[in-house]
DNA sequence: CTATTTGCAAAGAATTTGCACGTTC
DNA sequence: GAACGTGCAAATTCTTTGCAAATAG
């Protein structure tokens, strides 16, 4: 993501937190123009050791309480593709959603935009009844046939 | 689920289980029999606890494991809904597929069948390469607008 | 100045693993 | 009786929390 882009998104999350009566702040800043600038769905772990090139003594609890802030406020969105972490993807408007297809063999993952399944998606939750959608996400589980997959054929999953 | 049906969902697992040189156990058939009975999202604590009283000494470590294997081999299906825990869902058929919409305020979970997703995401998959699809799961996070929910509009997720 | 935030370390929660002992095939 | 499974407790991993010191508004 561009730089122009990035400083937008953190003006109006500084903005989010102005009207919580909450705090801008250095580690804040740093944190989330790095999540925006890896613009994938991205480990803590990973998260971290970027950030930390930027500011060293930041800590796991900073980074954990500013995702959560981002997830509360609509900027991101947690993810869990069955690896035991949660990953976490920019989300800038509701344009740009997208879904995830995992190989359970060599857990590579593909983004894909489809939207058929938005439509639908609208669709079901007006007829169970009255929901306001927060957020949605759909996960494919498949083995991808490539020779290159590790594992390949080993996974029952 | 009726005792039929368990029944013999019991036998095709343990058949499975002989075609890859393992064994029928007393204590995965109460784990299997016992997940098939409540027939629901259940978390491995609320299994364990149903079948304690079946078989007081089983052990978390035995349930995990059978879980796994009910997964491995498509009798069950991992679920995240987003509070720390890992559930599971019974998976008799292709056919007995369900995805979830959770209430983020009141985390009720509401169970919905919808044939066109279905029907979509074969489709995807196929455009997206070649692959070969094990599992799916669709979850929409929403916040209902019950009375009765509480924390009605304090969450902000 | 006061309320919020940070970083650290400790606590907590969920899940996995090592291993001696039991059970199936 | 050889291989696999069980139960327990310890270990691991991910995430949250308590608190003293630092910082933003």
């Amino acid at each position: 993501m561009d730089d122009d882009r990035i400083e937008k998104i953190l003006t109006r999350f500084n903005e989010r937190l102005g009207e919580l009566g909450l705090k801008s702040t250095r580690q804040r800043d740093v944190i989330v123009e790095t999540f925006f600038r890896l613009d994938k769905h991205i480990s803590v772990e990973e998260l971290m050791e970027v950030a930390r090139a930027d500011s060293p003594r930041i800590g796991y609890a900073t980074v954990y309480r500013t995702l959560k802030l981002l997830v509360e406020n609509g900027f991101a969105e947690p993810r869990r593709f069955g690896d035991g972490q949660t990953r976490f993807d920019p989300k800038v408007s509701e344009d740009d959603r997208h879904d995830h297809l995992i190989c359970i063999d060599c857990r590579r993952v593909i983004e894909f935009r489809d939207a058929v399944v938005g439509a639908r998606v609208t669709q079901i939750v007006r007829e169970l009844g009255d929901f306001e959608l927060a957020r949605q996400s759909l996960e494919l589980y498949a083995r991808c046939q490539d020779d290159d997959c590790p594992h390949r054929g080993e996974s029952k999953g």
